[in-house]
DNA sequence: CCCCTATATACTCAATTAGAGTATATTAGA
DNA sequence: TCTAATATACTCTAATTGAGTATATAGGGG
């Protein structure tokens, strides 16, 4: 065995929401502080399991008891890398994402709902592409690229070009929407993200001056943002957790828009329909909705049933 | 605050092989004790990340330098369920799943290649049912089914029947073969794995003798197994992972056995190079291999390119 | 009341993909 | 040369997908 080293394991919360057609999370504001995700330790004498603790320290933080919650991945480092803590400990964070329709009350002073892509401005395809994409990050990642790779330590099969063409859809490749987390990490990697600057990262240096390429978080929560859209748009698509975001009673319409809001991009009505109602994921309630301003909007639910029926159920469709 | 108790974060590793068209998982094996995963524990000073801790505690232990690794599951119990273990520490432990080839050597003593249906023997479906669903599982799990479900501490969104019927394929479904963890814990719930018995669980209680269903494995190692399986099952089909486990160059059949062994069942084999061709996923070597006891085959590679232009590519494919 | 606009919903059609099978090619060995 | 064994190529049908057009039903202005 190994000296040993204080360990703490830290428990995050990204609180995923989609409110006015645009997708938010939960997060702490602290004066002039950057923004959190609701977070503490995770302490086994109190908690059994880890997922229990998390539950804890969010209703303790902001009154709200969760609904679906799901492990997303646990970060060695937490920012500051290398370094340990103020406290002398080492902090492992183990990141989950939780879904929920609305939330109750405004909850406790201090936390509110934030725009996810306020975090991930590159992300939102919805009224075409970003012009921070076209503008600010292109220009700074081919001067990043076109520079050599001094990291041994990953494992780069890949070229840093390479690497831009699969991650920001250079040379004309496709956008993936769901390497979120893969985007968000090359750009510390360069220096691109404040975060990258806090934890004094060598790539910084390159920049003469890097305005605000999304807002930061504390610690390594943006990146614990940027892995629940990742998982978020890849469930999606063969998992019916999209209905965890909406109330027990919607239009086709309202669903595909809280869908088009965490992919970020549009996709086709009619086709759209098709696919959700020929899966079996949805049934009429038998009400309609007239707040839609044309012919009245049939009222769905959820079809619980098919997650007895099939093995892979969700919204998998490409844009439109 | 609350009151800190120690933790120890456990980094284990499923390394998984195919040889002998078996898939195999690497295990240190001493004197009668169950099976055990290489794992240490993460020392933050010694170990800059995880992944590293992971790779020095493999190369130690089995004398193995690790190619592809992917984090799997942080869980927050490690077998004997609410008790600390013997030093008085909480541990932690970080899943992860490495892919290897072929091991280079017999690599260290104690440690040794198993099969991984050895462990899991449900999950391997190429010679039709497994005997052991039809004699030992489904009377017990129906029994099992039949009890009202006590456990409210699980969000049960489903009940006892419903959870057998998607799990094991009962009543008419179909079998989903990425449920791997999904059914293994329903197994140790129900109280027909032997670490539950060792951790003391209720359930195990209504069993008068259960025979051994699938070997076990210490600490939460089967468990570790059983969601290796089954990300690997379903990256399989949206990732190149597959070629982790080739060699440099392959018949397409010998890919399809790979491919088979990890899936547990069989594939048709048409559709299979059709498929695997059309994907664009490998190239002709312009060599040949004779070894096949028919007209010669040709050997592929693996098309690297394939990373830079499919923002997903895999082998999905259905049953054959 | 009729027409216009806006939205919901239904239907069409071509292109692609998937599932299942048959046919042909190329080796080794009797 | 014939046969067995395997590799590889091709066929055919049924679904599924992508993209569009057509129809239905509301509210509001004239």
């Amino acid at each position: 065995m190994v000296s040993q080293a204080s360990i703490e394991i830290g428990l995050n919360a990204a609180i995923v929401s989609v409110r006015e057609g645009q997708p938010q999370v939960l997060v702490t504001r602290e004066g002039d502080q950057w923004d959190a995700l609701p977070y503490g330790p995770f302490t086994p004498i109190d908690h059994r399991t880890l997922e229990i603790g998390l539950r804890n320290w969010v209703r303790a933080q902001t009154g709200l008891e969760l609904g679906y919650v799901e492990q997303l991945y646990t970060f060695g480092d937490r920012g500051r890398h290398e370094q340990p803590d103020d406290t002398g400990s080492h902090i492992v964070s183990v990141g989950y994402l939780a879904l929920i329709t609305k939330d109750p009350l405004e909850s406790l002073e201090g936390t509110s709902f934030s725009h996810c892509y306020g975090f991930l401005p590159w992300e939102d395809w919805r009224n075409g592409k970003p012009d921070i994409l076209t503008s600010e990050l292109e220009p700074r990642l081919k001067r990043w690229a076109a520079q050599p790779d001094q990291d041994d330590s990953r494992d780069s099969v890949l070229t840093r070009p390479e690497r831009l063409r699969i991650c920001f859809a250079m040379e004309g490749a496709g956008w993936d929407e769901e390497k979120v987390l893969e985007r968000f990490e090359l750009l510390y990697e360069a220096g691109l993200a404040a975060e990258a600057k806090r934890d004094g990262r060598e790539a910084v240096k390159q920049w003469d001056d890097v305005p605000q390429l999304g807002r930061p978080m504390q610690f390594d929560h943006r990146r614990v943002l940027a892995t629940a859209m990742s998982r978020l748009r890849g469930k999606l698509k063969y998992r019916p957790v999209i209905f965890e975001l909406l109330p027990d009673s919607f239009t086709l319409f309202e669903l595909q828009k809280i869908v088009e809001a965490i992919l970020g991009h549009h996709l086709h009505k009619q086709n759209f329909r098709r696919l959700v109602e020929n899966a079996g994921l949805v049934e009429p309630t038998g009400g309609v909705s007239t707040q839609t301003g044309g012919r009245p909007a049939k009222l769905f639910r959820f079809r619980r049933d098919v997650l007895l029926e099939r093995p892979s159920t969700g919204v998998r469709m490409k844009g439109g």
